[in-house]
DNA sequence: GGGATACGATACGCCGGCGTTCCGGAATTG
DNA sequence: CAATTCCGGAACGCCGGCGTATCGTATCCC
């Protein structure tokens, strides 16, 4: 991890702890308004209403700003439903995956980290740790009790299905915009979960 | 589209036609070594052993510059394989756009293109053209040749099986260098294609 | 040969973000 | 109350790319 916020000192004027929440909001304003290019100091600090000053007092620099607002995505991450049948549940999941990239900060967000990710891996690695991972996870978690309840086929790598179910919605995002032909939530479960055992309508 | 090379005048010492190709290759060599953020009008230039100057006299500036160079790339795409296997065939396509992805010059531009997305979605559309849509294309007609021998589902949705093979490629390109789990060209396959009705072992 | 234009190289002023420093004021400790 | 540190705001010099202009040289049309 590039952070490396400074001590705490004892003697004087304490530090502002809601100006780090602040800054890192402000952060992911700029970063999903504005792009990665215009993702500069003084423009988190003026949107942020806080002095330079203030953010290098805390922060090594424009890296660690980004990092650290990073974490903050993490709590964007709404719960997971658990009721209704696989299926819908898969659905669901899929659409709590796909939806936050077109209309929501966290989305927009993802592209541009995507975007820094070719020139800063470790952003990417960062994002996929506070974002993508407990997303995959929850898709992992579904798969497991369709195999459990006899759903899904148990030879079934789970890992690969995943990526299947995924990939082609990162790929729609990453594309947004061109000729790329769309692809429904449901057309992907159909076609992939055809491929582990389980027949178009297995719950509607 | 933003280009609009300037006229070439009648009198006086003609243009060298071979700068225009030697600027767009080192505009891609910049793009694939050092990034976006790196490609500027005199990192092209001293890349190109060329003045600032010629390349003013020929584009507008690095938008144009980018995009021409991003046409440059359409030379890049090789033919691909009509022999062998439908299964084979199919495998062969797949990892034609799969392995430029990891080391050639054009995956390593993809990568940095889809950076550049998030801001200019106009480069996005033209490595659209110039690179995915042909790629997609051989995709589509090694698909419906396996339809016209039945040896896939007729009803099946062609472009929606495209997607759902490139996507995981895609996904995986951009999330390179993360722990998200790897997938080979053969289990993407496996699985999608028994969704549209080719059993695992289709042709080996 | 003469005029026109392109070539590489270099220099120019301009702009904007960088990271630092100072200010006057506010908050907290002792 | 005094010392200390933080706050927002503003100014600073620095750097690097921008887009233009100007060299001396090279190449082509008339």
């Amino acid at each position: 991890m590039t952070a490396a916020r400074a001590e705490v000192p004892a003697r004087g004027r304490p530090r502002d702890a809601a100006l780090d929440r602040r800054i890192a909001e402000a952060a992911l304003d700029v970063l999903a308004d504005s792009g990665i290019a215009a993702f500069t100091i003084e423009a988190v600090a003026h949107r942020a209403g806080v002095g330079k000053a203030t953010i290098y007092r805390r922060y090594d620099g424009r890296d660690d700003v980004l990092a650290a607002a990073l974490d903050q995505l993490r709590d964007d991450t709404p719960a997971a439903r658990d009721d209704g049948s696989p299926r819908e549940r898969l659905e669901a999941a899929l659409d709590f995956i796909r939806s936050p990239m077109t209309s929501t900060r966290g989305g927009r967000v993802m592209a541009q980290v995507i975007s820094a990710g070719a020139q800063h891996p470790d952003f990417l690695a960062t994002f996929y740790d506070r974002v993508l991972a407990p997303r995959r996870q929850m898709l992992l978690g579904i798969l497991r009790d369709g195999v459990s309840e006899g759903w899904i086929d148990p030879d079934a790598d789970l890992d690969a299905v995943v990526t299947l179910l995924v990939g082609p919605m990162i790929f729609l995002k990453v594309w947004h915009g061109t000729p790329v032909a769309t692809i429904s939530t449901d057309q992907i479960l159909s076609l992939a979960l055809r491929g582990v055992g389980v027949t178009p309508r297995a719950s509607d």
